[in-house]
DNA sequence: ACAAACCATTGACCTGCATCAAGGCACGAC
DNA sequence: GTCGTGCCTTGATGCAGGTCAATGGTTTGT
């Protein structure tokens, strides 16, 4: 727990926060203050759970600072990574307007400090904001979204194409000719549950693409050599298998 | 198109359609009548499109009569089943609150009328009607779990398992001990499709369930002999595997 | 600094399922 | 009738990728 600041700092704190997520940009600043009023902060250190599927819904939440790992345990214990938030963004909204608890787990990847919005507060606050609803509206159609590109994924590809389509959406826009380097912020056995594999299979994709003199690979940094020429293969397996 | 009726009477069929639709029970009849006054029917025979991934949208969609698919393609023309709409159930909403057009296909599986609900009308409606506002959230909620379920079923089973609990989910519960017999109203093809598999594979799955004396195929008649049974084998499968 | 975990990589193996191919049934068209 | 056309079923084959196991590298705790 950080050391308990003054009301009105906490407020001031909050109120920032929000206004950094995406959900509550251009929201007037006494809305922001009022929210930040019921808001309550939560501290998670790395690993630990916060919620589980099922579980009664207390509000949704935004991430502060770290990041949240949500996702599906099969009964055998398989682990299928639905998102991964970082700061700024908000998850769990589903659960605001349904009973039935949260349709998913929770658990935190870094240390990371959440702000909880809690649900009857922010329900009452909501009636009386239809503008604000419809941004929560939009928020959850984003959710959707990913959700079935993310369904798309997994039953539509290989595990080579979506590794090359991940990569890819790492590169600016347009593609440069040039080469790009960027540093793996996760695990590859991360990396490799949001890509609904294991951690092995993704070491052979990564080494497959490395003789193919795609990538190079260096611990947690990864360079694309040619993004034009693994654009091209992502096309052409699309196109034709 | 069906013969038009006079104003008043096309708002009394639809306004009737609205109210059977779950997303709108309880709404007060004024309410319902003006959403009636800007929803358009549209006609749609068997196997037409209703929307393509990408196009823009007009707004969401209530289903009248029929049956309609949604569902994504990919670039190598497979299927994947979304989700079945059918009378009363309301789709699309995803795209009232986002730019960016519908993201999935949607064709009538049967002779069909929807009723469209304008997004720039509904969205006017809203601004005043906080209430309604969370509902469209509760619904949108639902399809999210919906599309949770079918991650599950996709990522974390194989097909005798996902058959398995589809089987079971046209049971009564408590489970019966007797036998249930029911009619398929699709083609084992498109059931193939919802789980994620094809017509050789399902066709396989149902004769490895006929020959350990579970089930009993006959045309589009389908019997489950033991429930309980069925049951057992599904959860042995899902806490060992 | 050392041990204990954890991570990453590679090889060997095996299984589930998509694919291809062929034959049997039903249905509507002519 | 009989000729498609589409659906279902079964067999044979191939392959992607999950699992197990061994090794070496890296981080964490004490």
């Amino acid at each position: 727990m950080m050391a308990s600041p003054t009301a009105d700092f906490r407020r001031i704190v909050f109120a920032n926060t929000l206004r950094g997520c995406q959900l509550f940009t251009g929201l007037p600043a006494e809305d922001l203050d009022l929210i930040a009023s019921f808001a309550v902060a939560k501290e998670l250190a790395k690993g630990a759970y916060l919620f589980h599927e099922g579980s009664a819904s207390e509000g949704f939440y935004v991430v502060q600072r770290g990041a949240v790992n949500v996702h599906r345990v099969s009964a055998s214990g398989k682990e299928q990574v639905i998102s991964v938030f970082r700061t700024g963004q908000s998850f769990a909204e589903a659960a605001l307007a349904t009973a039935g608890g949260y349709p998913a787990d929770a658990r935190a990847i870094e240390d990371t400090t959440v702000l909880l919005v809690p649900k009857a507060d922010f329900l009452g606050l909501l009636r009386g904001r239809p503008e604000l609803a419809l941004r929560m509206l939009g928020s959850m159609s984003q959710h959707l979204r990913v959700l079935v590109g993310l369904l798309d994924d997994l039953t539509l590809k290989d595990v080579d194409t979506r590794l090359a389509n991940w990569l890819l959406k790492r590169c600016p826009r347009p593609l440069p000719r040039g080469a790009i380097e960027f540093q793996l912020d996760r695990t590859k056995r991360v990396l490799a549950a949001e890509l609904g594999t294991v951690s092995e299979t993704l070491s052979r994709a990564l080494a497959g693409f490395r003789d193919k003199k795609l990538i190079r690979v260096a611990g947690k940094s990864i360079t694309i050599l040619e993004p034009k020429r693994l654009d091209e293969i992502l096309r052409r397996n699309l196109g034709e298998l």
